[in-house]
DNA sequence: GATGAATGAGGCTTCATTCAT
DNA sequence: TATGAATGAAGCCTCATTCAT
């Protein structure tokens, strides 16, 4: 199944792992090149032959997961067409990621935060992708009359990925090892969003 | 009330408010201690006299600007009582500091990103304090029948935050010098989260 | 005489000196910063106080260097109107120069090298107005009569000047501490070139 | 005459060649292994096959073409005997090398220049070679009755030497792609030279 | 012979922090 | 208190050279 010419000493992928790993440890700032490479079991100058420099391999890093998220994003929405359960997929499957790969969402948040203001210029174009599908449901939504016409897409879809992602910052950061269940996490702030996103029986918000 | 000999020549606070421009300006780690000294007007040595390192520095600022929004905070829901106002009225609040101080904002951001992920074991409190005024806003909610039982209020808290905070940094970082009209963001969030935690009319949420 | 202040602790001038014996010693690419700076008992950093990098500490002991040459060209000169006696005083300046300050010559010979080729858009104008002083005693020479009409100034200008450094290199390598008297070489050249250039079956040469 | 079977696939020449390319365009520090290898065609651990290192690349390069040099000069004075006209034939053949191969030219001058700083204890025997040709015209010009006999042959050889060379390097930096016509530089340095180191009042300097 | 991926020593430079004045 | 010149540890990155294929 895997090409054992490049799956035996790929060291690009070494590298990548290795830096996710001590990017994830000790964040961008404070990891050494020379951490990354021992981890990777190869010489400094190595990281070199694959990544221009540190910050490139940040940025490949965040490039790559956010093609894998995108991807994996499409399978899991995929056949669903209503927007309050693809709308719960969306956090479910948000979620699941960072389960799965708990250091890479730690580099990745690591990368949103730092490459904001660290990277001025920097657009992190793969993850308004990303977040752009949650956007699409919003929109379908309103159209199919599910949701509120009122709503702002723009808005309703960074405020969903900031509490999203301020959630799973606090289960990453947190020093136990599942502090709390994340499925039943993406349920709440799904459900919290469906709900406030509905178009209607609330009758009384006024007060 | 304020003592003028003090105000004139207070250090500390210009070595502060340089900071803040410098932090908000370049972000913490690009940011030297040699361009605050300047900005301040002071000579590099003596921010040493009233900070202990340049970390210090940021979480200094960090608990001076948290004392003041949590004691504004404490003003503006004062005399307010009903859940889902006060709800309205935290969103508002933190968007108008935002607004009213882009740099402080901006610095609190930086903080709050690296203080997780750089400053391994310092604490937030302040900000646990400021959040805390929303999770009790759930509680309170919740014991007056007005909010549902079954949300988690920590999930629902940290959900909260991320949404309004990720909505600033949109507001924050862009090139434009008022992208969007930031109390009518807060109204869309309040509302959301309002009818999101509300306890009933909504019966078809099933599908 | 002296201004106290500086004279004390002059780093400045420390590091020049330094950096002099440095670059004479190893030549320029196989010196090390820290070399220098160990020689001048300062810093590594210091250095960078008083200099951009190591290639503005080459460039500025060159200019410094060669301010004091012409200025000592200058009063070397002074009062001497005889095109043929200007041309041996030119001359042995030059040696002397060499011969007072051998290591400070190794350093303007190695610029002069490098800059050529290695610092691509470096024009060492200061040398061109060292120079130039010779190229005008030609014309001066040749609007007296005294020299003959068709010297092309520039071929002989530089033909003078390779001359005297490459003697001047071929002294400055030798192992040996005096290898050959300077002055004798200086009124070689002087002479060669000034019969060289003379109009006329010139019996006198003595003038 | 030549091998077929090497000429094609000469991968020494295809790398000297290309260093000499590489050298002239850069100089020897900025030149990479790569650099050349790349121009050559060749992998980087090619070059190591034909050549101990990077310094030996240059040497090897300078030995072999001051081969050529020394071979073509004795073919350019073959059967000529006056001094005068030797020197005339020595300088006409040093501007025409430069002018035919500006690039070797380059490389000769970079390499006499760095050498003798760079490589400290290195003796370019094959440069003394050469210019001990001019040496020998000097005393035996000397020993004709022809040229003055307190001429210092040492001084006199190093000066004509510098002034070809110098006035080569102002050709060969020039941005202009022939700045002045080498032949009549030739002709200037030459009877400049035989001029002044002509015996007497002399008259009669066209033989 | 030929390759070129991998190596890893080593240097320039930065900048938070100190301390003599 | 205030200064700011000096410090020096530490890291990113380069690139000549090697060696398994």
């Amino acid at each position: 199944m895997s090409d054992p010419k490049r799956s035996r000493t790929d060291k690009r992928t070494l590298i990548t792992n290795a830096a996710i790993n001590v990017f994830a440890d000790k964040g961008f700032h404070q990891a050494r090149i020379s951490d990354i490479a021992r981890t990777a079991g190869v010489a400094d100058g190595t990281i070199y032959l694959y990544f221009k420099n540190k910050e490139d391999l940040l940025l490949s890093i965040f490039e790559e997961k956010m093609d894998l998220m995108l991807s994996g994003l499409g399978e899991a929405l995929e056949g669903v067409n209503a927007p309050r359960q693809r709308t719960r997929l969306f956090a479910l499957f948000h979620f699941r990621q960072v389960f799965e790969n708990r250091q890479t969402a730690e580099v990745l948040q690591v990368e949103l935060r730092l490459s904001n203001k660290f990277l001025k210029d920097y657009r992190p174009e793969k993850l308004w992708a990303y977040l752009g599908v949650f956007g699409q449901i919003i929109r379908e939504g309103q159209e199919m009359g599910m949701f509120r016409k009122d709503l702002d897409p723009f808005i309703t879809m960074w405020g969903f990925f900031g509490g999203l992602d301020e959630i799973a910052m606090q289960w990453v950061l947190s020093s136990k090892s599942d502090p709390f269940p994340l499925d039943e996490a993406a349920l709440q702030m799904a459900n919290l969003f469906i709900r406030g996103m509905a178009l209607a029986p609330t009758s009384s918000i006024e007060s």
